[in-house]
This record gives structure tokens, C-alpha cells and sequence, in this order.
DNA sequence: ATTGAAAGAGTCTCAGT
DNA sequence: ACTGAGACTCTTTCAAT
């Protein structure tokens, strides 16, 4: 399915430095892997052209904005073969941040983030239940986040 | 807990083009709203200090990185005074990238990433199985992730 | 608080190795 | 494929409003 990408061991490194900042400079990030700013800038340019790098994003507190609510809804469907059509439909709801079909006990596994418990409870009794195809939920209130990372990147 | 910050729609407005795409100039961004490069560059410096920003990240395509498997990993505990203990151990586990406490089923929620299910395997069996405290766990392998995004950040 | 311009720092290109 | 230097762009500072 996916090309074999020929990446090396300093692609990775680049990576890694830069998935946990990627305010550091070219010249900075190349002194840290003994290379020039040069060949950091030619190797990201590189993975943004094979599409391993997508961009760069704001990392922002989302309880200093107010967002204190994070919750994670385990959903039922009537049928297994409904999950296309009811990921259309939540998809449109902006406080789902994260959507996934999984194995197990749940037909779909999904996240959202909230102001507070009265939204989630609008996102849960008005915006949930109106969908057609889904059977029930069950919701898992986060009371604390005590880790929220990147993955460890290793070549073979 | 938290002060009461004296954000703006100014200020939303950039974190939300920010959140999606970091790389973006102070000057384009600020045309886009309708101000000067300077007026994004004194806004984010104040969103930097007071702790609202706390950086910006590479997003990667992890599946491009041979990175095939996401799971997420309802654990149930023996007592649910374990969890301080638990999430020091789990912490170590460089492919359980995020827990949390939750309200529910199950005691803490994990997601894991990992190369492949051998990977999974050896996390599940030889790495969770060894903590102590750990009653049982609950393994969903996601199959599909059909949405991954920002909240869409809004004062009041 | 916002602006515009000048100074400083970083990115990007390219010829040489 | 890596390097270093020059051209260019962006960030940062600051005086004026």
C-alpha cells in the first residue's frame, strides 16, 4: 500500500527533535546532529515532499482558554455497515476532535472537547442522539490527563 | 484556579489559523485579519507569556513512518487509589503516547501507537501484564481513523 | 494597543566538493 | 549527498501615534 521510503537514521532524528518543537532553527537542530543547517533544510524538504512531514501546528493549553472538558465516547451502532454514514454526520460536529472505528466492544470510538459539562451534555443528548444508526454510547469523563506525547520514532 | 485572561477575538482568531497551520507569516496573517504583521507578533508573544501557547509542533504521518497501529486500552485497576502508581509505570512504555483518568467502565484510558500488532503484542502482554495494580484491560485496535482535528476555540 | 520601518536572524538557493 | 556563502524573507525591536 504505502511506498517503501528510504529514510535514515537522520531523517528520523529530525523528526523526533522536531514533533516535540519545531521552533528550533536549521542551524541550531544541525549542530545537535553534527551535520550543516544545509542538509537539515535539504532532508525536510525532503519528508514534506513524500508527505511524512504535513506541517506544523500551534501547541496550545486548552484549559487556559476554557476547554476544561475532555471526554471519550465508546458508540454502538445498529449495524456495523452504518459507520460511513454516522461518521459523516459527526463529523459535523466541531467539538469531535478525533473519530476512529475500532475493534471490540464499540463499533466507534470518539473524542471531544468541551467548555463544560453542559456542552458535553448538548453534544451527548442533542447533537448524539439525533443521529440515525446509532444504538447507544457510553461516555468516559477525563478527570485528569497525566500524559499527552509523541511516539518514539525508530527506523528498522 | 486558572486567571482570568483577557483574550479577544483577535486572539482566537489566531490561535484557530494557527492550530492548523504554524508556518503561516505574521504578515499574511495578518492581512488575513485584517491588522499588521507587528499587532500577530505583539498577540502572540502575550499568548506565549501568559502560557495559552506552549509551542508549536511537526505533525507527521505516522502510517508513512511505518507506524500502522493505533489502540486504544481500557484498563481497570485493583483500587482506584493505584492510579498515581499505575501512570508512573505506564509512563515508561514509550508506545502508550496518552492516559487518562477517567469517569466510567474502566479506571485509566490509553492510547498506544506501535509499528505493527507483534509490537501491540509485546506492549498488551509483556509490558502492561508486569505492573502491578493493573486488574484487567480492554484492548480496541482502531481500524479506520476518519477524523483528527483542532476544537474550534470561540470566547464567550 | 497598533503601526511601519530598520536591524537582526533564519530560510532557501546554488555552485563547489 | 553534504557544505558554506550569498540572496532573500521573516521575526523582532522600537519610536511614533
Amino acid at each position: 500500500m504505502s511506498y517503501k521510503l528510504n529514510l535514515d537514521k537522520l531523517d528520523f532524528q529530525i523528526i523526533q527533535e522536531m514533533m516535540e518543537n519545531a521552533e528550533i532553527s536549521y542551524a541550531d537542530l544541525g549542530k545537535k546532529l553534527f551535520v550543516s543547517g544545509g542538509t537539515i533544510h535539504v532532508r525536510i524538504k525532503k519528508l514534506e515532499e513524500c508527505g511524512v512531514v504535513k506541517g506544523t501546528r500551534l501547541s496550545v493549553d486548552l484549559k487556559a482558554l476554557g476547554y476544561d472538558v475532555i471526554a471519550f465516547i465508546g458508540i454502538f451502532l445498529e449495524k456495523s455497515s452504518l459507520y460511513d454514514t454516522v461518521a459523516k454526520e459527526l463529523r459535523k460536529i466541531p467539538e469531535i476532535v478525533r473519530l476512529n472505528y475500532t475493534t471490540g466492544n464499540y463499533s466507534m470510538f470518539a473524542e471531544v472537547v468541551c467548555k463544560d459539562i453542559k456542552q458535553l451534555r448538548f453534544v451527548l443528548h442533542d447533537e448524539l442522539q439525533k443521529i440515525k444508526g446509532i444504538e447507544r454510547t457510553e461516555t468516559f469523563i477525563s478527570l485528569d490527563e497525566s500524559l499527552n506525547r509523541n511516539v518514539v520514532v525508530v527506523g528498522e
